[in-house]
DNA sequence: ACCTGAACACCGTTCAAGT
DNA sequence: ACCTGAACACCGTTCAAGT
């Protein structure tokens, strides 16, 4: 029972590209990705994709197999320039480096973050070009065979994790009183029964997680990245098998 | 113009726990996160958790002003018991508890981890007495008063980072054809290109951020998360100002 | 106070044609 | 090959009553 091929996958096999069609997956993941700027991904909708580009929602169906995959080109599209080329620095430097240039990517358009960080639809976040780097590098650190999987997950979990925290999204529609609401929660906490919290409020207000009500795209958490990386850094220094045991 | 008290307001309001109510915010509670645990977040509906409790959808919205409210309130029933009490451990085994502590806790319900990691609506991830206490654990390892919220977030990213990567969640619906889709993909990367890749890609198969096919559900990144744990508190040890420049 | 019942505006996805 | 056009099953939320 020979099925008539459809979609993606007749497009692939015809290398011919028609000049006639009105769409292409750049230009609907384009459209896409200003769509999330703009509203946020709780207000993004396939059908809102379609409006903007004065088309069916069904043309869109064309070219992605549906919403997520839709979502996930998106991703790879946004992060398509995510990538670090060999250099002579020291492991430290390229790492730091690495993870200073991922958060600059994500921030350009911090809406995709929570499908970075929470859902695992973005194998295009990092081409294998920066992961035969950072595995190289690794190596190259002095990290044992039997642990790069390992310190591989480490560094991944460091570059990811932060931003998607720092970007987490505000729960959506009425993000203003949300906030206000937020505000004056953190305000009247029991300075009494937490001291060290009350103590530390006006450093820790708008500026901590889980006592913020804005997301990093309005205050960004500069100084506190800046120490997570040294963490991550330092820490992995002291797991090198030259330096195990030295305090 | 006074307006008639409604919804959760009302109830607070009024001290009076009304004894034939079907319905309560607790019962909503563990209805919502069984559904959860059971379909997963994309499935999840408001509409689902209404058919469960055999009630109209409008029944629910008298305990929560929406869904998001709702959700809000599922991640604060799932971690109520995220609480680590004092100790007289060393601030290393302390936070090193905490760390596993969280992702233990997480794990009993893994399909709401992106809703902590990656949004804002969930400030009962955390109670007041666990902020206190790691700002405390903070102060007392030598931390100074300026540098307490930036090592604040460095602990929190940490622990939320991680197992919110590690439970991020696969693209709905089909998921077994997804699953297999991304295993071919892996399985098929150019190992001429990528020759660490190549070498390596047994250790890193399903087992390895990008290059997996399932989440940390199936196979849980225990060594991983260990190192990463391990990483984090020998960078904090690096940081302090007792031991600065020491290499 | 708490719920029924019905409706509204929207969504993702699919079926059936068109050219 | 690529899109129109209409439909289906579902959703979150709201209006208007009931008791």
């Amino acid at each position: 029972m020979p099925r008539v091929a459809t979609g993606r996958r007749a497009r692939k096999r015809s290398n011919t590209r028609a000049k006639d069609s009105k769409l292409s997956k750049e230009l609907i993941c384009a459209t896409a990705l200003k769509l999330i700027d703009r509203k946020g991904l709780t207000q993004f909708s396939l059908r809102d994709v379609a409006r903007s580009l004065g088309v069916y929602p069904r043309a869109v169906y064309w070219y992605v197999a549906n919403r997520n995959e839709l979502l996930s080109e998106v991703v790879g599209f946004a992060l398509r320039e995510v990538y670090l080329p060999p250099s002579n620095q020291s492991w430290q430097e390229w790492l730091r480096n690495l993870f200073h240039h991922y958060r600059d990517v994500v921030r350009l358009h911090p809406n995709i973050a929570p499908l970075i960080g929470a859902s695992m639809l973005s194998p295009g976040a990092l081409v294998p070009e920066t992961i035969e780097r950072i595995l190289t590098v690794l190596s190259e650190a002095g990290f044992p065979d039997d642990q790069l999987a390992d310190v591989y997950n480490v560094v991944i979990a460091a570059q990811v994790g932060f931003v998607t925290l720092e970007l987490a999204t505000l729960p959506s529609d009425d993000t203003e009183t949300w906030s206000k609401d937020q505000k004056t929660r953190i305000g009247t906490i029991d300075v009494l029964r937490y001291p060290m919290l009350g103590r530390h409020l006006p450093a820790l207000a708008n500026r901590a997680f889980i006592l913020r009500w804005t997301n990093g795209t309005e205050v960004p958490l500069d100084s506190s990245f800046g120490k997570f990386v040294d963490v991550i850094i330092r820490g992995l220094e002291q797991l090198l098998p030259a330096n195990r045991g030295k305090r």
